[in-house]
RNA sequence: GGUGCCAUCGCCAAGUGGUAAGGCCGCAGCCUGCAAAGCUGCUAUCCCCAGUUCAAAUCUGGGUGGCACCUCCA
């Protein structure tokens, strides 16, 4: 297994800090509004990590987290006149629906930030102590940048002294421009908590330190966890802040490899909220089915960003339906999962940093030949038996190709069509049978115009979805 | 202004020194009553210029054109 480390920005063999094992942290979402494509992305490449990770052997824990603490939750509670707990709790759960619907599985563990306030409290202490941080007189607490030798290592960026001279005046009681907040004093009756530094809140970068400290990090190596993967604009500041925080509070470092993956755009655009154009999944999933955005999204590599088009899911779809198809032909045989030279070959692609341009190029060409072979004469009984075994170990390692194959090509069409459908195919197979061509042409014709294409087949006629 | 990323066939997209994967579309053929599906065959020298090298899409320098982060953001 390689990754590319986008720390060090070059691809590393990946040796887990404990053989067989794997800790993988990753930034959840914040539960304030609906989940975008970009939430999608991020969740689905690192579902298909997790995936990858144990086709390998690894035994993966995987941490999501919940931020269910944020000024903009309590902004929208405030505007909705409802309860903190109603907005998140409701967000949370449209979020998991959603996920489920794009196939992405449930990570190991998944923290809120309101269940790991001590976590959070008990690390500033130790910032505190250790010189880190300090607290100002209005009662926040700073995390002390330039206590940090190794600050800003991690995004690679450079202090600038005139930027710095800017900021100053506007922030008369940090020490250093880029210091950030851990605690946030709140003087108002919103939301607060209690701590030895006073009523308030936490800082956002806080929580993922604190919450890996206390769910997934080993005490007796070098780093943390082995992996931490998020969004690529959460290098700067988010993760930078969250590795100062780790390095500086504990006795280790936070991650040994670090993944981003891109952005998705919108027809050409960044998608945002100033610009109108925020594609949410809940959206996306009236149009399409969740495994058509969940193969979509995946078809260029993560660390690429992503061009979301209308045009092209249809013209990627088509790659899908190939394999459906297969699944068609192969219909009613019981699965298995026998060991094939393309299960290994295909493990081998997606080992390789998540290539899963070459692995999708194996799959065609498994297809292919499958197809090949099925189209001779013959019974092709050991074909049949290792096609099955490839069908599930895509299903298990990529999380496509494992619906019926015939439901999947009727998405989006309702009952009454469909048996309007049935109706129509049974009259044109009536009028094939009489060799009245012209008539059945015409409710060919009839049938299309309903969006449905027609395949007639040794095994009767079956109809899609165009 | 600072930091960084990207530019491969009409479209989507791999490939980071050894002579351009795959898919869509298109064309030809097989199959079909005709189609559809499936199968077979055909279709690019990698934004421009210069350099390094026996050898570059891949490395270096310079252009041009996109984009991201630096502020909440997956």
């Amino acid at each position: 297994m390689h990754i590319f480390d986008s720390v060090q920005k070059t691809k590393r063999k990946f040796i887990p800090l404990k053989e067989g094992k794997v800790t993988l942290y990753v930034c959840g979402p914040t539960v304030y509004d609906d989940a975008h494509l970009g939430h999608a992305k991020s969740a689905l490449v690192f579902d298909l990590l997790t995936r990858v990770l144990e086709a390998n052997g690894y035994e993966v824990t995987y941490a999501r987290n919940i931020t269910d603490i944020d000024d903009k939750i309590i902004k929208k509670a405030i505007e909705q006149k409802k309860d903190i707990k109603t907005i998140t709790d409701f967000y949370t759960e449209a979020f998991h629906t959603e996920m489920e619907a794009i196939g992405v599985k449930r990570p190991t563990l998944e923290p809120k930030a309101t269940q790991s306030l001590e976590a959070m409290i008990d690390l500033i202490q130790k910032l505190i102590d250790k010189g880190h941080a300090y607290q100002t007189t209005e009662g926040d607490v700073y995390f002390d940048t330039a206590s940090d030798s190794k600050y800003l290592t991690l995004s690679h960026r450079i202090q600038n002294e005139q930027d710095r001279q800017e900021r100053i005046a506007s922030s008369a009681q940090k020490k250093n421009h880029a210091d950030f907040a851990l605690w946030k004093s709140v003087k108002d009756n919103t939301v607060t908590f209690t701590s030895p530094f006073g009523a308030g809140r936490p800082g956002w970068h806080l929580e993922c330190s604190a919450m890996i400290e206390k769910h997934l990090a080993y005490s007796d190596t070098p780093f943390a966890i082995d992996i931490h993967g998020g969004g690529a604009d959460l290098l700067f500041p988010h993760h930078e802040n969250e590795a100062a925080q780790t390095r500086c509070g504990t006795n280790h470092e936070l991650a040994n490899y670090w993944m981003h993956n891109g952005f998705v755009n919108i027809e050409g655009e960044k998608m945002s909220k100033s610009l109108g154009n925020s594609f949410f999944l809940k959206d996306a999933l009236k149009e399409y089915d969740g495994e058509v955005l969940r193969f979509y999204l995946l078809t260029t590599h993560y660390r690429s960003n992503f061009n979301f088009s209308i045009f092209t899911v249809k013209l990627i779809k088509t790659r899908l339906d190939k394999l459906y198809r297969l699944k068609k032909r192969l219909f009613g045989l019981t699965t298995c999962n026998d060991d094939t030279a393309f299960k290994k070959e295909l493990l081998a692609e997606l080992s390789d940093d998540l290539n899963v341009s070459t692995a999708l190029a194996l799959i065609d060409e498994m297809i292919s030949k499958a197809n090949e072979t099925l189209d001779t004469a013959g019974k092709h009984k050991l074909l049949k038996r290792e096609t099955m075994a490839n069908l599930a170990y895509i299903e298990e390692v990529l999380g496509f190709g494992g619906k019926n194959p015939f439901e999947y090509f009727q998405f989006g069409i309702d009952e009454a069509t469909k048996e309007k459908i049935n109706m129509l195919i049974e009259q044109r197979n009536a009028a094939k049978k009489e060799k009245d061509f012209a008539l059945s042409d015409k409710i060919r014709d009839e049938i299309l115009s309903l969006g449905v294409n027609l395949m007639d087949t040794p095994q009767g006629t079956f109809w899609e979805k165009v």
